[in-house]
DNA sequence: TCCACGTACAACCATGTGGTTGTACGTTAC
DNA sequence: GTAACGTACAACCACATGGTTGTACGTGGA
């Protein structure tokens, strides 16, 4: 198991981030939060939903390593974390590098088949 | 709503690619047939759950864009389908982006704050 | 001091998710 | 034709998820 080939990053780690940023409102929150840090009741101001659940989704990112808090007075302050985000966008990366190798060689084999009469042409028995 | 300042996507679908990579087994068979297109029932072989488990898990990265089929005789052959897989990495690179130029923005701001003698200090009124 | 605000957390509910088993349908090999 | 294989799909189950409301706790300002 564990995408073989792909070291970096524990499944676990890798499953929270992803869950994390498969939500709409969650992504929003992130993408807030990048452009400044925010407290969590100014957070759930923008959304149509309880504070609680706005909670919840923070606990989410920052479960993710995506955002964490700090106290600041009475508030909480939510900042972005970049790393989880580099990460995950590494991940991705890797994947279409493997892509593009992948197809490449399928490609090279083609090319080999297509001109069958100057090559190694040889297959083993 | 809607990650403002990210055009692309529209929401639903980025929800299906990142809730389709959430989960290890759905990472795994992108893995495998990256790497080279497979059955459904050979794929099923390498998990330790039943074909149907299977099947449902490669819907999910179908719904998502991320795979497709395609009958050849009685099997269903898996192939990757690149664009998804791009579209949600270049999703997670305009945060990135988004952040540097965020973290840029405010390291310019404590520079003119370090030296309030020269610089342009005037603000609108 | 007291009140209002921001937060934390538990309980609850509906729905979705990941797994199972069972059954039915096509296609290929014999 | 029949058997075997690969697939599709429905029904079911346990548990997680995303939302709610209610209650309790800290902190800061009047």
């Amino acid at each position: 198991m564990v995408v073989r080939g792909l070291p970096s990053l524990a499944d676990a780690e890798v499953d929270r981030i992803f869950h994390a940023l498969a939500d709409t409102t969650r992504r929003d929150i992130l993408d807030r939060v990048i452009r400044g840090e925010q407290s969590v009741s100014s957070l759930a101001r923008e959304y149509p939903m309880s504070f609680a659940a706005v909670q919840k989704h923070v606990a989410v990112l920052q479960r993710a390593a995506l955002i964490s808090k700090q106290r600041r007075g009475k508030e909480q302050i939510v900042h972005a974390e970049v790393g989880a985000l580099r990460r995950a966008a590494e991940l991705l990366d890797r994947y279409e590098q493997l892509w593009r190798h992948h197809a490449a060689a399928i490609e090279q084999l083609l090319a080999e088949d297509r001109s069958p009469a100057g090559k190694k042409e040889g297959k083993a028995p």
